[in-house]
DNA sequence: AGGGTTTGTTTTGTCGTGCAACTTATATCC
DNA sequence: GGATATAAGTTGCACGACAAAACAAACCCT
């Protein structure tokens, strides 16, 4: 509990100036700033003046076709581009990622490769990543400041120390990926976050830019890879609970006499709408390709259909008692679920209607994540430039 | 997003140091918050200096035993007693309660009536925990000011209208509580606050005082009292969720193909580990006394016994998939269920072992809450002194 | 009795904000 | 086209809260 002196007031003034700026869907003024955080005037100018010169916000050219109301036109603010970035890589199955973005949510350079790391070792993937990291960095614009690194990993992470304790789809245990990687990012002095690929692609869908928010700002997400990852997102942030290990809906039980799982338990959620589980009760190949099951489904295929079927209803017992015990109606399904998302979504809406027991007052919804294998990355931008939005005064010279 | 000004600050200090006076094991002095805070000494005197004139703290003399170190003895700093309470209600299925809590914790008065309300009329039952409301805040001691009243009820509410939706096992619906309870508490101008009975029974585990902490400060809370309540617990604050509607554990599916339950939907916990589910598969009659099922187990009856272990099976299957969304490891049982508690936690952390992800790195443990009927209104009172501690400034006179 | 030690108070200085007056830049009206 | 209205941004001053340091108080120990 920290204590507040008169310098951590004018420290919390000035994000709280950056966050209105952020925050807000056109660029403010200085008194539209200062309306909406009910500071005076005079306080937001000497603090907006500050943040301009630090680099951290940015006066626009006041647009030629504006409103044209009487009184001195305003300087409009936004969050300044290129100045500060942050870099979010991001490890998954079958690719590897990197991303620079800046505290407008601009991606300013970006590498994907696809590869197969299953079964993979290591060191030799974070090589790679390593390498991606260093072109991608290297394509910052002149004087754009690096301001921090985050990796997302399909596994279970240890926050504090920043241990992979184990991704079984990788087939990894143990890893400690800001060794592998110091190489690319040492000359940077720059702290490796590592966190949970579905807590970060979570925090993706919930903020489009740093600072900004997406609706809805609580749901649950389902992050399918190989297996089934999740995260549970209350009023924008990630609920990743006492160790960082939360959102194992994968691993929910769905029947406990069905179906053995590789986590050692039996009828877990990912046996019924897992990828492989999905393509092979579909009567597929696991090689197949993620557009076929959709073709299938859509051409009237019935096995297709009873298999997506199948999978909703899962999902949809999985989800009722989530929904039950956090009260968070929303539903967003991401990863290769949301590939399916269109076909799924009205038998998980059904499950939930008929499973939750709020769902007379307000009816839980499915909605479907953009479609990008690297959101994971950019969410672990996102948070990084996150701790700026907390602390610009860190970055300001004074 | 309020803005700081100085005003604030000194308000936000305020409240740091009452917090840090009453989250302390033994009455500090002076210099001990300065140090706790890293405040300086003379800070934290006026501030202190203004707490014990507006009657929130108080300065215990100098205990004769002490410690007998050189230099000044301090002067030891507590919640003063008896200066600030706030009422708790709670009306359950079989009760209603009313109790005064003070700033220290104590109980300054209290009325537990056991009358059936199953099936009752709102506006008499209302009528009678009025009388009781009224004569405890006529036991207040001379000089005691309340600051607040809430009420715990065994139903779905609605915490910003104060409306109870539904309470099925009082068979109540849309009920507004507050209407019924002006006249006892119309004098006074509070504003009663409602919630349900399993997260105020759950705030009272974990905070055994105002502003003082309990450990776990993370749990899951289970609440048996006709059906089967509970509340998600994050360091310290209830999980309430969007709407409030969180932590009905009652109704996660255990077998989408189980028993219908009166919620529509089928397989619902509270079919397995309700206090009927529990006491018809025991062989018992639905007016059993909660000792005798207990009885029965000790004496080795086989029933009773098979009856604990599916109880307990389903528990674990529930809160398996729990622990494993929101990574809390520790359980805590209450109500009906903390009285067979020692019978059923060795299985509930038996399947837990097996059913949650994260077992190999933390075990996941059960812990059995005190046997109290009214903790629902102690809860209830800790959270209306909650906010005087949040704000202590809205109470001195300045 | 006197030095040592720790607590609590008083005094002075610094810093950030609010307030109000002022300057700047545009639109509108006659 | 000039006067006026309107709103944005700036400047100077006062107030309030905290920090720092010196001081007073109360107790232990030798």
């Amino acid at each position: 509990m920290a204590n507040l002196r008169q310098a951590s007031l004018r420290h919390a003034n000035l994000a709280l100036v950056t966050r209105t700026v952020l925050a807000a869907e056109t660029p403010p003024s200085r008194a539209d700033v200062a309306a909406a955080t009910s500071l005076t005037r005079s306080t937001v100018s000497r603090l907006v003046d500050e943040l301009v010169a630090g680099g951290v916000l940015e006066e626009v050219e006041s647009v030629v076709g504006g409103p044209g109301r009487p009184g001195r036109p305003a300087t409009p603010l936004t969050a300044s581009r290129g100045h500060f970035a942050a870099l979010g890589l991001q490890i998954g199955v079958g690719h590897l990622a990197a991303r620079l973005v800046d505290l407008s949510g601009t991606v300013l350079a970006e590498r994907l490769v696809n590869v197969d790391l299953a079964g993979s070792k290591p060191s030799s993937a974070l090589r790679r990543l390593g390498s991606l990291a260093a072109r991608v960095l290297a394509e910052a614009p002149e004087g754009c400041r690096v301001v921090g690194a985050g990796l997302a990993l399909p596994g279970l992470v240890d926050v504090g120390s920043g241990r992979l304790l184990s991704a079984p789809n990788l087939g990894w245990e143990d890893v400690v990926p800001g060794t592998g990687l110091e190489e690319a990012l040492g000359g940077l002095e720059l702290k490796l976050r590592v966190g949970n690929e579905a807590d970060l692609a979570a925090y993706a869908f919930a903020h489009p830019a740093p600072g900004r928010d997406n609706e809805p700002q609580d749901f649950v997400y389902l992050s399918g890879e190989v297996g089934i990852g999740g995260a549970v997102v209350l009023d924008g942030e990630v609920m990743t609970g006492r160790h960082g290990w939360a959102g194992e809906i994968g691993h929910v039980c769905i029947d406990p006499d069905g179906p053995p799982c590789r986590c050692g338990s039996t009828g877990c959620l990912e046996q019924y709408a897992g990828r492989l589980a999905m393509l092979s009760a579909a009567g597929l190949d696991v090689a197949a390709i993620d557009g076929e099951l959709r073709g299938r489904v859509e051409a009237g295929d019935e096995q297709a259909c009873d298999a997506v079927r199948s999978a909703g209803r899962a999902l949809g017992i999985a989800l009722g008692g989530v929904v039950n015990v956090l009260d968070i109606p929303t539903v967003v399904l991401g990863g290769h679920l949301a590939q399916v998302g269109e076909l799924l979504s009205p038998e998980v809406e059904a499950v939930l209607a008929r499973r939750v027991l709020s769902a007379h007052w307000v009816t839980p919804r499915v909605a479907i994540a953009p479609d990008d294998p690297a959101a994971g990355a950019t969410g672990a931008a996102l948070i990084a430039l996150e701790e700026l939005v907390r602390h610009p005064a860190d970055v300001l010279g004074t």
